[in-house]
RNA sequence: CGGGGUGUAGCGCAGCCCGGCUAGCGCACCUGCUUUGGGAGCAGGGGGUCCCAGGUUCGAAUCCUGGUACCCCGACCA
Protein backbone atom coordinates (compact mmCIF):
# COMPACT_ATOMS: atom_id res chain seq x y z
CA UNK A 1 0.00 0.00 0.00
CA UNK A 2 1.11 3.56 -1.01
CA UNK A 3 4.62 2.33 -2.22
CA UNK A 4 5.04 4.89 -4.67
CA UNK A 5 4.95 7.39 -2.31
CA UNK A 6 8.32 7.24 -1.64
CA UNK A 7 11.65 7.63 -3.57
CA UNK A 8 13.42 6.25 -1.01
CA UNK A 9 13.27 2.28 -2.05
CA UNK A 10 14.68 0.22 1.08
CA UNK A 11 14.36 3.41 3.45
CA UNK A 12 13.33 2.28 6.64
CA UNK A 13 11.47 5.69 6.93
CA UNK A 14 9.86 4.45 4.03
CA UNK A 15 8.89 0.94 5.38
CA UNK A 16 8.09 2.86 8.49
CA UNK A 17 5.35 5.07 6.99
CA UNK A 18 3.75 2.23 4.94
CA UNK A 19 2.95 0.96 7.98
CA UNK A 20 1.42 3.87 9.85
CA UNK A 21 -0.69 5.30 7.13
CA UNK A 22 -3.70 3.66 5.89
CA UNK A 23 -5.28 4.54 2.54
CA UNK A 24 -8.61 4.56 4.35
CA UNK A 25 -6.70 7.30 6.86
CA UNK A 26 -4.71 9.30 4.06
CA UNK A 27 -6.98 8.84 0.47
CA UNK A 28 -6.29 12.77 -0.11
CA UNK A 29 -2.68 12.27 0.06
CA UNK A 30 -2.50 8.64 -1.82
CA UNK A 31 -4.59 10.68 -4.64
CA UNK A 32 -2.49 13.46 -5.00
CA UNK A 33 1.12 11.27 -5.27
CA UNK A 34 -0.21 8.85 -7.67
CA UNK A 35 -1.44 11.86 -9.44
CA UNK A 36 2.52 13.41 -9.05
CA UNK A 37 4.41 10.22 -9.22
CA UNK A 38 2.13 9.13 -12.57
CA UNK A 39 3.19 12.07 -14.29
CA UNK A 40 0.01 13.24 -14.86
CA UNK A 41 0.09 16.81 -13.56
CA UNK A 42 2.14 18.66 -10.33
CA UNK A 43 1.00 22.01 -8.55
CA UNK A 44 2.62 25.05 -10.06
CA UNK A 45 4.03 28.18 -8.89
CA UNK A 46 0.30 29.98 -9.21
CA UNK A 47 -1.59 29.12 -6.09
CA UNK A 48 -4.26 26.75 -6.56
CA UNK A 49 -3.11 26.20 -10.48
CA UNK A 50 -1.99 23.31 -11.54
CA UNK A 51 0.44 22.05 -14.50
CA UNK A 52 -0.92 19.15 -16.42
CA UNK A 53 2.10 17.18 -17.79
CA UNK A 54 2.54 15.92 -21.50
CA UNK A 55 1.20 12.51 -19.93
CA UNK A 56 -1.83 13.79 -18.43
CA UNK A 57 -2.37 16.14 -21.40
CA UNK A 58 -2.53 13.42 -23.49
CA UNK A 59 -5.36 11.70 -21.72
CA UNK A 60 -6.87 14.89 -21.68
CA UNK A 61 -6.96 15.42 -25.63
CA UNK A 62 -8.79 12.13 -25.89
CA UNK A 63 -11.38 12.72 -23.40
CA UNK A 64 -11.58 15.74 -25.86
CA UNK A 65 -11.58 14.15 -29.03
CA UNK A 66 -14.05 11.91 -28.17
CA UNK A 67 -16.35 14.49 -26.56
CA UNK A 68 -15.70 16.68 -29.06
CA UNK A 69 -17.13 14.01 -31.85
CA UNK A 70 -20.36 12.95 -30.15
CA UNK A 71 -21.35 16.82 -29.66
CA UNK A 72 -20.88 17.18 -33.20
CA UNK A 73 -22.71 14.02 -34.16
CA UNK A 74 -25.43 15.97 -31.92
CA UNK A 75 -25.63 18.82 -34.14
CA UNK A 76 -23.50 21.30 -31.63
CA UNK A 77 -20.47 23.69 -33.07
CA UNK A 78 -17.57 25.19 -31.61
CA UNK A 79 -17.31 28.92 -31.20
CA UNK A 80 -15.20 30.82 -28.49
CA UNK A 81 -15.58 33.98 -26.68
CA UNK A 82 -13.67 36.19 -24.50
CA UNK A 83 -11.46 35.33 -21.20
CA UNK A 84 -12.86 38.38 -19.00
CA UNK A 85 -16.64 39.68 -18.71
CA UNK A 86 -17.31 43.34 -17.77
CA UNK A 87 -18.22 43.29 -14.01
CA UNK A 88 -21.39 44.30 -15.38
CA UNK A 89 -22.58 41.46 -17.20
CA UNK A 90 -21.95 39.19 -13.88
CA UNK A 91 -24.62 40.87 -12.00
CA UNK A 92 -27.01 40.88 -14.41
CA UNK A 93 -28.51 37.88 -13.50
CA UNK A 94 -28.97 37.87 -9.70
CA UNK A 95 -28.93 34.29 -8.51
CA UNK A 96 -25.91 33.79 -11.17
CA UNK A 97 -24.04 36.38 -9.58
CA UNK A 98 -24.55 35.08 -5.95
CA UNK A 99 -23.41 31.68 -7.17
CA UNK A 100 -20.41 33.11 -8.30
CA UNK A 101 -19.43 36.61 -6.82
CA UNK A 102 -17.08 34.86 -3.95
CA UNK A 103 -14.90 33.03 -6.43
CA UNK A 104 -13.90 35.65 -9.05
CA UNK A 105 -10.58 36.73 -9.73
CA UNK A 106 -10.73 40.51 -11.09
CA UNK A 107 -8.91 42.71 -13.12
CA UNK A 108 -8.74 45.88 -11.86
CA UNK A 109 -5.26 47.67 -13.99
CA UNK A 110 -4.07 47.30 -17.59
CA UNK A 111 -0.64 48.11 -17.19
CA UNK A 112 3.19 47.87 -15.08
CA UNK A 113 5.64 50.51 -14.61
CA UNK A 114 9.19 49.74 -13.08
CA UNK A 115 9.48 50.00 -9.43
CA UNK A 116 10.28 53.92 -8.56
CA UNK A 117 12.36 52.49 -5.46
CA UNK A 118 14.18 50.07 -8.26
CA UNK A 119 12.62 46.90 -6.80
CA UNK A 120 11.20 45.06 -9.77
CA UNK A 121 8.14 46.30 -11.54
CA UNK A 122 4.48 47.96 -9.97
CA UNK A 123 1.17 48.12 -10.82
CA UNK A 124 0.73 51.21 -12.77
CA UNK A 125 -1.73 53.10 -10.27
CA UNK A 126 -2.66 55.33 -13.49
CA UNK A 127 -3.70 52.70 -15.13
CA UNK A 128 -7.15 51.86 -13.37
CA UNK A 129 -9.79 50.53 -15.56
CA UNK A 130 -12.73 52.06 -15.80
CA UNK A 131 -14.94 49.21 -15.11
CA UNK A 132 -13.30 45.68 -13.64
CA UNK A 133 -13.27 43.23 -16.09
CA UNK A 134 -13.78 39.59 -14.61
CA UNK A 135 -12.15 36.46 -15.41
CA UNK A 136 -14.57 34.13 -17.05
CA UNK A 137 -15.96 31.64 -13.71
CA UNK A 138 -18.01 30.45 -16.51
CA UNK A 139 -19.50 32.39 -19.89
CA UNK A 140 -23.31 32.32 -19.44
CA UNK A 141 -23.65 36.27 -19.05
CA UNK A 142 -20.73 36.86 -21.99
CA UNK A 143 -22.35 34.65 -24.61
CA UNK A 144 -26.12 35.87 -23.89
CA UNK A 145 -24.74 39.34 -24.23
CA UNK A 146 -23.35 38.03 -27.80
CA UNK A 147 -26.44 35.80 -28.65
CA UNK A 148 -28.25 39.27 -28.08
CA UNK A 149 -26.74 39.98 -31.42
CA UNK A 150 -27.51 37.02 -33.50
CA UNK A 151 -31.02 36.32 -32.82
CA UNK A 152 -33.65 38.52 -34.12
CA UNK A 153 -36.73 35.58 -35.60
CA UNK A 154 -37.34 32.10 -34.72
CA UNK A 155 -34.95 31.31 -37.94
CA UNK A 156 -31.94 32.09 -36.06
CA UNK A 157 -32.54 29.23 -33.18
CA UNK A 158 -31.79 26.83 -31.97
CA UNK A 159 -27.94 28.43 -31.76
CA UNK A 160 -26.06 25.26 -30.26
CA UNK A 161 -22.35 26.37 -29.81
CA UNK A 162 -20.07 24.47 -27.67
CA UNK A 163 -16.69 26.39 -26.38
CA UNK A 164 -13.40 24.80 -25.18
CA UNK A 165 -12.13 27.09 -22.57
CA UNK A 166 -10.22 27.97 -19.55
CA UNK A 167 -12.29 29.18 -16.32
CA UNK A 168 -10.91 30.67 -13.10
CA UNK A 169 -12.35 30.20 -9.63
CA UNK A 170 -10.86 31.44 -6.72
CA UNK A 171 -12.30 28.32 -4.27
CA UNK A 172 -10.50 28.33 -0.76
CA UNK A 173 -9.44 24.95 -1.45
CA UNK A 174 -7.61 23.19 -4.09
CA UNK A 175 -6.75 19.84 -5.09
CA UNK A 176 -5.22 18.20 -8.69
CA UNK A 177 -7.80 18.03 -10.96
CA UNK A 178 -11.01 17.96 -8.90
CA UNK A 179 -11.13 21.58 -7.95
CA UNK A 180 -8.02 23.61 -8.89
CA UNK A 181 -8.74 27.29 -9.55
CA UNK A 182 -7.61 27.61 -13.14
CA UNK A 183 -9.57 24.46 -15.11
CA UNK A 184 -10.26 23.37 -18.56
CA UNK A 185 -13.26 22.14 -19.72
CA UNK A 186 -16.07 22.43 -22.48
CA UNK A 187 -19.10 24.56 -21.82
CA UNK A 188 -22.18 24.12 -24.01
CA UNK A 189 -24.51 27.46 -24.42
CA UNK A 190 -27.79 26.63 -26.55
CA UNK A 191 -30.51 28.58 -27.53
CA UNK A 192 -34.33 27.53 -28.38
CA UNK A 193 -37.63 28.74 -29.56
CA UNK A 194 -39.74 26.65 -27.00
CA UNK A 195 -39.62 25.37 -23.17
CA UNK A 196 -39.86 21.91 -24.67
CA UNK A 197 -36.87 22.08 -27.12
CA UNK A 198 -34.54 23.41 -24.32
CA UNK A 199 -35.35 20.66 -22.10
CA UNK A 200 -34.85 18.13 -25.09
CA UNK A 201 -31.41 19.69 -25.37
CA UNK A 202 -31.05 19.62 -21.15
CA UNK A 203 -31.54 15.78 -21.27
CA UNK A 204 -30.00 14.95 -24.82
CA UNK A 205 -26.63 16.29 -23.26
CA UNK A 206 -26.97 14.86 -20.24
CA UNK A 207 -26.87 11.09 -21.87
CA UNK A 208 -24.12 12.04 -23.95
CA UNK A 209 -21.91 12.19 -20.67
CA UNK A 210 -23.48 9.16 -19.04
CA UNK A 211 -22.87 7.42 -22.65
CA UNK A 212 -19.11 8.77 -22.12
CA UNK A 213 -18.28 8.44 -19.10
CA UNK A 214 -19.30 4.73 -19.40
CA UNK A 215 -18.23 3.80 -22.73
CA UNK A 216 -14.66 6.07 -22.53
CA UNK A 217 -14.27 6.21 -18.82
CA UNK A 218 -15.27 2.88 -17.64
CA UNK A 219 -17.26 4.81 -14.65
CA UNK A 220 -20.75 4.04 -13.94
CA UNK A 221 -23.23 6.98 -13.66
CA UNK A 222 -26.17 7.86 -11.99
CA UNK A 223 -28.19 10.46 -13.92
CA UNK A 224 -30.75 12.57 -12.13
CA UNK A 225 -31.48 16.14 -11.05
CA UNK A 226 -29.79 18.47 -8.41
CA UNK A 227 -32.06 19.70 -5.88
CA UNK A 228 -32.66 23.50 -5.13
CA UNK A 229 -30.00 23.64 -3.17
CA UNK A 230 -27.30 22.06 -5.34
CA UNK A 231 -28.67 23.52 -8.59
CA UNK A 232 -26.43 25.73 -10.76
CA UNK A 233 -26.60 29.63 -9.82
CA UNK A 234 -29.05 31.32 -12.60
CA UNK A 235 -30.75 27.84 -13.41
CA UNK A 236 -34.18 26.14 -13.40
CA UNK A 237 -33.51 22.72 -13.21
CA UNK A 238 -29.86 21.22 -13.00
CA UNK A 239 -29.16 17.53 -14.23
CA UNK A 240 -25.98 15.23 -13.64
CA UNK A 241 -23.92 12.44 -13.61
CA UNK A 242 -22.68 11.87 -10.11
CA UNK A 243 -19.80 8.90 -9.53
CA UNK A 244 -18.58 7.27 -6.72
CA UNK A 245 -15.13 7.10 -5.78
CA UNK A 246 -13.33 3.83 -4.45
CA UNK A 247 -13.06 5.98 -1.23
CA UNK A 248 -16.75 5.80 -0.94
CA UNK A 249 -17.08 9.79 -1.57
CA UNK A 250 -19.56 10.99 -4.49
CA UNK A 251 -18.21 12.86 -7.33
CA UNK A 252 -20.29 15.40 -9.46
CA UNK A 253 -19.14 14.60 -13.26
CA UNK A 254 -20.89 16.55 -15.16
CA UNK A 255 -23.79 18.78 -15.27
CA UNK A 256 -26.33 19.89 -17.89
CA UNK A 257 -28.66 22.74 -17.27
CA UNK A 258 -32.26 24.31 -17.77
CA UNK A 259 -31.68 27.59 -17.75
CA UNK A 260 -35.24 28.50 -18.66
CA UNK A 261 -35.44 32.12 -20.08
CA UNK A 262 -33.87 33.49 -17.21
CA UNK A 263 -30.83 34.64 -19.16
CA UNK A 264 -32.72 35.98 -21.90
CA UNK A 265 -34.32 38.17 -19.68
CA UNK A 266 -31.39 38.86 -18.23
CA UNK A 267 -30.05 40.49 -21.52
CA UNK A 268 -33.07 40.78 -23.24
CA UNK A 269 -32.93 38.29 -26.14
CA UNK A 270 -36.13 38.23 -28.10
CA UNK A 271 -37.32 36.47 -31.47
CA UNK A 272 -40.40 36.65 -33.44
CA UNK A 273 -42.17 34.05 -33.81
CA UNK A 274 -43.67 32.61 -36.96
CA UNK A 275 -47.02 34.58 -36.32
CA UNK A 276 -44.97 37.15 -35.36
CA UNK A 277 -45.32 37.28 -31.39
CA UNK A 278 -41.95 38.40 -29.61
CA UNK A 279 -40.93 35.83 -27.10
CA UNK A 280 -37.91 35.47 -24.61
CA UNK A 281 -35.53 32.56 -26.15
CA UNK A 282 -34.75 29.16 -24.00
CA UNK A 283 -31.88 27.98 -22.65
CA UNK A 284 -29.71 25.42 -21.50
CA UNK A 285 -25.72 25.21 -20.60
CA UNK A 286 -23.93 21.91 -20.37
CA UNK A 287 -19.95 21.44 -18.97
CA UNK A 288 -17.37 18.92 -18.28
CA UNK A 289 -14.26 19.75 -17.20
CA UNK A 290 -10.68 18.26 -16.32
CA UNK A 291 -12.12 17.29 -12.98
CA UNK A 292 -13.18 13.89 -15.29
CA UNK A 293 -9.55 13.31 -15.01
CA UNK A 294 -9.67 13.25 -11.33
CA UNK A 295 -12.75 10.84 -11.60
CA UNK A 296 -11.02 8.51 -14.08
CA UNK A 297 -7.82 8.47 -11.30
CA UNK A 298 -9.95 7.70 -8.17
CA UNK A 299 -12.50 5.12 -10.16
CA UNK A 300 -9.84 2.80 -11.12
CA UNK A 301 -6.70 3.17 -9.72
CA UNK A 302 -5.35 0.75 -7.40
CA UNK A 303 -1.91 0.27 -4.90
CA UNK A 304 0.49 -0.07 -8.14
CA UNK A 305 -0.73 2.99 -9.43
CA UNK A 306 -2.90 4.71 -12.04
CA UNK A 307 -5.19 1.70 -13.97
CA UNK A 308 -6.61 4.29 -17.61
CA UNK A 309 -9.21 2.28 -19.52
CA UNK A 310 -7.61 1.27 -22.84
CA UNK A 311 -9.98 3.63 -24.90
CA UNK A 312 -8.11 6.78 -22.99
CA UNK A 313 -4.81 5.63 -22.40
CA UNK A 314 -2.05 7.84 -24.34
CA UNK A 315 -0.69 4.27 -25.71
CA UNK A 316 -2.68 1.24 -24.90
CA UNK A 317 0.43 -1.24 -25.19
CA UNK A 318 3.64 -0.95 -23.85
CA UNK A 319 7.08 -2.65 -25.31
CA UNK A 320 9.61 -3.47 -23.41
CA UNK A 321 12.87 -6.00 -24.75
CA UNK A 322 14.95 -7.45 -22.21
CA UNK A 323 18.60 -8.44 -24.04
CA UNK A 324 22.32 -9.37 -22.53
CA UNK A 325 23.76 -7.51 -25.54
CA UNK A 326 23.39 -5.14 -28.44
CA UNK A 327 23.22 -7.81 -30.88
CA UNK A 328 20.27 -9.45 -28.89
CA UNK A 329 18.40 -6.21 -28.83
CA UNK A 330 18.91 -5.52 -32.55
CA UNK A 331 16.99 -8.83 -32.95
CA UNK A 332 14.14 -8.00 -30.67
CA UNK A 333 14.24 -4.66 -32.31
CA UNK A 334 13.45 -6.40 -35.50
CA UNK A 335 11.53 -8.57 -33.95
CA UNK A 336 9.30 -5.81 -32.32
CA UNK A 337 8.82 -4.24 -35.75
CA UNK A 338 7.21 -6.80 -37.43
CA UNK A 339 4.71 -6.42 -34.15
CA UNK A 340 4.08 -3.09 -34.28
CA UNK A 341 3.47 -2.56 -37.66
CA UNK A 342 0.15 -5.17 -37.06
CA UNK A 343 -0.50 -2.83 -34.35
CA UNK A 344 -0.56 0.03 -36.11
CA UNK A 345 -2.72 -1.73 -38.92
CA UNK A 346 -4.97 -2.24 -36.29
CA UNK A 347 -4.69 1.53 -34.47
CA UNK A 348 -3.71 0.05 -31.89
CA UNK A 349 -1.66 3.09 -30.03
CA UNK A 350 2.06 1.85 -28.62
CA UNK A 351 5.28 2.73 -27.30
CA UNK A 352 7.80 0.74 -27.68
CA UNK A 353 10.59 1.83 -24.80
CA UNK A 354 14.26 0.51 -25.59
CA UNK A 355 15.92 2.94 -23.71
CA UNK A 356 19.15 1.40 -22.36
CA UNK A 357 19.34 3.77 -19.34
CA UNK A 358 16.42 1.90 -16.91
CA UNK A 359 16.13 -1.82 -16.47
CA UNK A 360 13.07 -3.83 -17.72
CA UNK A 361 11.92 -4.12 -13.73
CA UNK A 362 12.64 -0.01 -13.82
CA UNK A 363 10.35 0.10 -16.87
CA UNK A 364 7.80 -2.79 -15.45
CA UNK A 365 6.91 -0.90 -12.29
CA UNK A 366 7.11 2.75 -14.31
CA UNK A 367 4.21 1.91 -16.89
CA UNK A 368 1.90 0.12 -14.07
CA UNK A 369 2.00 3.53 -12.32
CA UNK A 370 1.01 5.07 -15.27
CA UNK A 371 -1.60 2.49 -16.14
CA UNK A 372 -0.63 1.54 -19.48
CA UNK A 373 -3.41 -1.24 -20.30
CA UNK A 374 -1.10 -3.96 -21.81
CA UNK A 375 2.13 -4.50 -21.53
CA UNK A 376 4.43 -6.64 -24.06
CA UNK A 377 7.74 -8.18 -23.06
CA UNK A 378 10.08 -9.73 -25.53
CA UNK A 379 13.31 -11.41 -24.58
CA UNK A 380 16.14 -14.10 -25.40
CA UNK A 381 13.36 -16.81 -24.53
CA UNK A 382 10.54 -15.01 -26.88
CA UNK A 383 13.23 -14.87 -29.53
CA UNK A 384 13.60 -18.67 -29.34
CA UNK A 385 10.34 -19.43 -29.62
CA UNK A 386 8.40 -17.11 -31.21
CA UNK A 387 6.38 -16.14 -28.24
CA UNK A 388 5.86 -12.34 -26.41
CA UNK A 389 4.85 -12.25 -22.44
CA UNK A 390 1.60 -10.29 -22.34
CA UNK A 391 0.66 -8.59 -18.98
CA UNK A 392 -2.64 -6.78 -18.61
CA UNK A 393 -2.87 -4.15 -16.05
CA UNK A 394 -6.21 -3.94 -14.54
CA UNK A 395 -5.42 -7.54 -13.49
CA UNK A 396 -1.87 -7.81 -13.73
CA UNK A 397 -1.80 -11.21 -14.70
CA UNK A 398 1.25 -12.55 -16.84
CA UNK A 399 1.17 -15.31 -20.08
CA UNK A 400 3.18 -15.79 -22.78
CA UNK A 401 1.67 -16.56 -25.87
CA UNK A 402 2.47 -16.99 -29.94
CA UNK A 403 3.72 -14.25 -31.83
CA UNK A 404 1.29 -15.47 -34.50
CA UNK A 405 -1.72 -12.96 -34.73
CA UNK A 406 -0.62 -11.53 -31.67
CA UNK A 407 -1.95 -8.36 -32.83
CA UNK A 408 -6.15 -9.61 -33.05
CA UNK A 409 -5.53 -11.02 -29.42
CA UNK A 410 -4.18 -8.12 -28.06
CA UNK A 411 -7.09 -6.24 -29.97
CA UNK A 412 -9.14 -8.80 -27.92
CA UNK A 413 -7.22 -8.38 -24.66
CA UNK A 414 -7.91 -4.49 -24.36
CA UNK A 415 -11.91 -4.34 -25.33
CA UNK A 416 -12.01 -7.27 -22.58
CA UNK A 417 -9.70 -4.69 -19.95
CA UNK A 418 -12.43 -1.98 -20.94
CA UNK A 419 -15.45 -4.17 -20.08
CA UNK A 420 -13.42 -5.67 -17.29
CA UNK A 421 -12.58 -2.40 -15.53
CA UNK A 422 -16.18 -1.22 -15.73
CA UNK A 423 -17.79 -4.17 -14.35
CA UNK A 424 -15.23 -3.82 -11.54
CA UNK A 425 -16.18 -0.42 -10.55
CA UNK A 426 -19.88 -1.23 -11.29
CA UNK A 427 -19.90 -4.07 -8.67
CA UNK A 428 -17.69 -1.58 -6.41
CA UNK A 429 -20.71 0.66 -6.69
CA UNK A 430 -23.67 -2.00 -6.69
CA UNK A 431 -21.67 -2.96 -2.94
CA UNK A 432 -21.54 0.73 -2.00
CA UNK A 433 -25.77 1.73 -2.90
CA UNK A 434 -27.99 1.04 0.26
CA UNK A 435 -31.26 2.18 1.14
CA UNK A 436 -32.18 2.80 4.59
CA UNK A 437 -35.39 3.91 6.10
CA UNK A 438 -34.62 5.58 9.43
CA UNK A 439 -32.86 9.17 10.12
CA UNK A 440 -30.63 6.98 12.65
CA UNK A 441 -29.64 4.36 10.22
CA UNK A 442 -28.48 6.33 7.65
CA UNK A 443 -26.45 8.50 10.19
CA UNK A 444 -24.88 5.28 11.04
CA UNK A 445 -24.17 4.07 7.43
CA UNK A 446 -22.94 7.60 5.87
CA UNK A 447 -19.92 7.05 8.17
CA UNK A 448 -18.97 4.13 5.34
CA UNK A 449 -19.44 5.65 2.89
CA UNK A 450 -21.21 5.49 -0.37
CA UNK A 451 -24.60 6.07 -2.22
CA UNK A 452 -27.49 6.13 0.51
CA UNK A 453 -30.93 6.30 -1.24
CA UNK A 454 -33.57 7.27 1.48
CA UNK A 455 -36.61 8.93 1.42
CA UNK A 456 -37.02 13.22 1.39
CA UNK A 457 -39.50 15.34 2.03
CA UNK A 458 -38.20 17.88 -0.77
CA UNK A 459 -37.72 20.83 1.71
CA UNK A 460 -34.38 22.54 1.08
CA UNK A 461 -34.41 22.42 5.35
CA UNK A 462 -33.96 19.11 5.64
CA UNK A 463 -31.45 18.95 3.04
CA UNK A 464 -29.37 21.78 5.24
CA UNK A 465 -30.03 20.13 8.44
CA UNK A 466 -28.73 16.47 7.37
CA UNK A 467 -26.10 18.44 5.79
CA UNK A 468 -25.31 19.99 9.22
CA UNK A 469 -25.13 16.79 10.55
CA UNK A 470 -23.75 14.56 8.72
CA UNK A 471 -21.51 16.35 6.05
CA UNK A 472 -24.00 14.44 3.45
CA UNK A 473 -25.80 16.15 0.93
CA UNK A 474 -28.66 14.67 -1.94
CA UNK A 475 -26.48 14.12 -5.00
CA UNK A 476 -28.97 13.97 -7.23
CA UNK A 477 -32.46 12.67 -7.13
CA UNK A 478 -32.45 9.55 -9.63
CA UNK A 479 -34.16 9.89 -13.07
CA UNK A 480 -34.11 5.77 -13.07
CA UNK A 481 -34.85 3.54 -10.62
CA UNK A 482 -37.45 2.70 -8.46
CA UNK A 483 -39.98 5.73 -7.75
CA UNK A 484 -41.77 4.66 -4.95
CA UNK A 485 -43.18 7.35 -3.04
CA UNK A 486 -42.82 6.88 1.39
CA UNK A 487 -41.92 8.73 4.17
CA UNK A 488 -39.01 11.28 4.61
CA UNK A 489 -36.99 9.52 7.02
CA UNK A 490 -36.25 12.98 9.01
CA UNK A 491 -39.31 14.65 9.25
CA UNK A 492 -42.06 11.98 8.00
CA UNK A 493 -43.60 13.90 5.62
CA UNK A 494 -44.61 12.66 2.47
CA UNK A 495 -41.75 11.68 -0.57
CA UNK A 496 -42.21 11.39 -3.92
CA UNK A 497 -39.15 8.74 -4.41
CA UNK A 498 -36.03 7.68 -2.93
CA UNK A 499 -32.93 10.44 -4.12
CA UNK A 500 -29.47 9.89 -3.17
CA UNK A 501 -27.28 11.10 -0.35
CA UNK A 502 -23.49 10.83 0.34
CA UNK A 503 -20.60 13.06 1.22
CA UNK A 504 -19.38 14.73 -1.62
CA UNK A 505 -16.04 16.23 -3.24
C1' C B 1 -10.47 33.25 6.45
C1' G B 2 -9.30 30.05 11.33
C1' G B 3 -5.91 25.85 13.26
C1' G B 4 -1.42 23.04 12.30
C1' G B 5 2.98 21.91 9.36
C1' U B 6 6.90 22.72 5.89
C1' G B 7 10.48 25.71 2.76
C1' U B 8 18.27 23.09 2.63
C1' A B 9 21.06 20.17 -5.06
C1' G B 10 16.24 18.01 -10.27
C1' C B 11 13.19 14.85 -6.45
C1' G B 12 12.74 13.04 -1.23
C1' C B 13 14.88 14.43 3.33
C1' A B 14 18.61 14.98 7.84
C1' G B 15 21.04 18.98 10.32
C1' C B 16 18.03 23.79 13.65
C1' C B 17 16.12 22.65 20.13
C1' C B 18 21.88 23.55 22.41
C1' G B 19 25.14 29.11 16.63
C1' G B 20 31.44 27.19 15.06
C1' C B 21 35.53 22.90 10.97
C1' U B 22 34.92 22.29 3.71
C1' A B 23 26.51 21.90 4.78
C1' G B 24 25.28 16.13 4.63
C1' C B 25 22.38 11.52 3.09
C1' G B 26 19.18 8.51 -0.46
C1' C B 27 17.28 8.71 -5.46
C1' A B 28 18.25 11.04 -10.13
C1' C B 29 22.43 12.97 -13.39
C1' C B 30 27.75 12.31 -15.85
C1' U B 31 32.19 8.68 -16.81
C1' G B 32 33.98 3.60 -16.74
C1' C B 33 33.46 -1.65 -16.04
C1' U B 34 30.16 -5.61 -14.90
C1' U B 35 24.87 -6.46 -15.41
C1' U B 36 19.65 -6.86 -17.82
C1' G B 37 12.83 -12.31 -17.40
C1' G B 38 10.07 -7.38 -11.61
C1' G B 39 12.50 -0.70 -9.53
C1' A B 40 21.03 -3.53 -10.77
C1' G B 41 26.34 -3.49 -8.45
C1' C B 42 31.10 -1.31 -7.77
C1' A B 43 34.46 2.86 -8.49
C1' G B 44 35.00 7.91 -9.66
C1' G B 45 32.61 12.76 -10.67
C1' G B 46 29.36 17.22 -11.24
C1' G B 47 25.58 20.04 -9.07
C1' G B 48 23.69 24.65 -3.26
C1' U B 49 21.47 32.71 -3.40
C1' C B 50 20.23 26.65 3.08
C1' C B 51 12.49 30.76 0.66
C1' C B 52 13.13 36.51 1.00
C1' A B 53 14.42 40.99 3.85
C1' G B 54 16.23 42.97 8.18
C1' G B 55 18.41 42.24 13.10
C1' U B 56 21.62 39.90 17.19
C1' U B 57 26.77 37.93 17.07
C1' C B 58 33.77 37.57 16.15
C1' G B 59 30.69 33.97 13.51
C1' A B 60 23.77 32.34 11.42
C1' A B 61 20.85 26.87 7.59
C1' U B 62 20.57 27.12 13.13
C1' C B 63 18.59 32.58 17.47
C1' C B 64 15.03 37.19 16.93
C1' U B 65 11.49 40.36 13.87
C1' G B 66 8.75 40.99 9.51
C1' G B 67 7.35 39.08 4.86
C1' U B 68 6.35 35.17 1.36
C1' A B 69 5.22 30.38 -0.83
C1' C B 70 3.35 25.61 -0.54
C1' C B 71 0.94 21.34 2.03
C1' C B 72 -2.69 19.22 5.56
C1' C B 73 -7.36 19.84 8.59
C1' G B 74 -11.72 22.97 8.88
C1' A B 75 -15.02 26.73 6.80
C1' C B 76 -16.30 27.71 1.45
C1' C B 77 -17.44 25.17 -3.25
C1' A B 78 -22.68 24.62 -10.24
Amino acid sequence: MLQFFYNLRNSDMAKELKELTSREENYSQWYNDLVIKADLAENSAVRGCMVIKPYGYAIWEKMQRQLDDMFKATGHVNAYFPLFIPKSFLSKEADHVEGFAKECAVVTHYRLKNDPNGKGVVVDPEAKLEEELIVRPTSETIIWNTYKNWIQSYRDLPILCNQWANVVRWEMRTRLFLRTAEFLWQEGHTAHATREEALEETEKMLNVYAEFAEKYMAMPVIKGIKSANERFAGALETYCIEALMQDGKALQAGTSHFLGQNFAKAFDVQFSDKEGKRDYVWATSWGVSTRLMGALIMSHSDDNGLVLPPKLAPYQVVIVPIYKNEEQLNQINQKVNTITEKLKNLSISFKYDNADNKKPGWKFAEYELKGVPVRLAMGGRDLENNTIEVARRDTLEKETVSCENIEFYIQELLEKIQENIYKKAFDYRLKNIISVDSYDEFKEKIEEGGFILAHWDGTPETEEKVKEETKATIRCIPLEGDKTPGKCMVTGKPSAQRVIFARAY
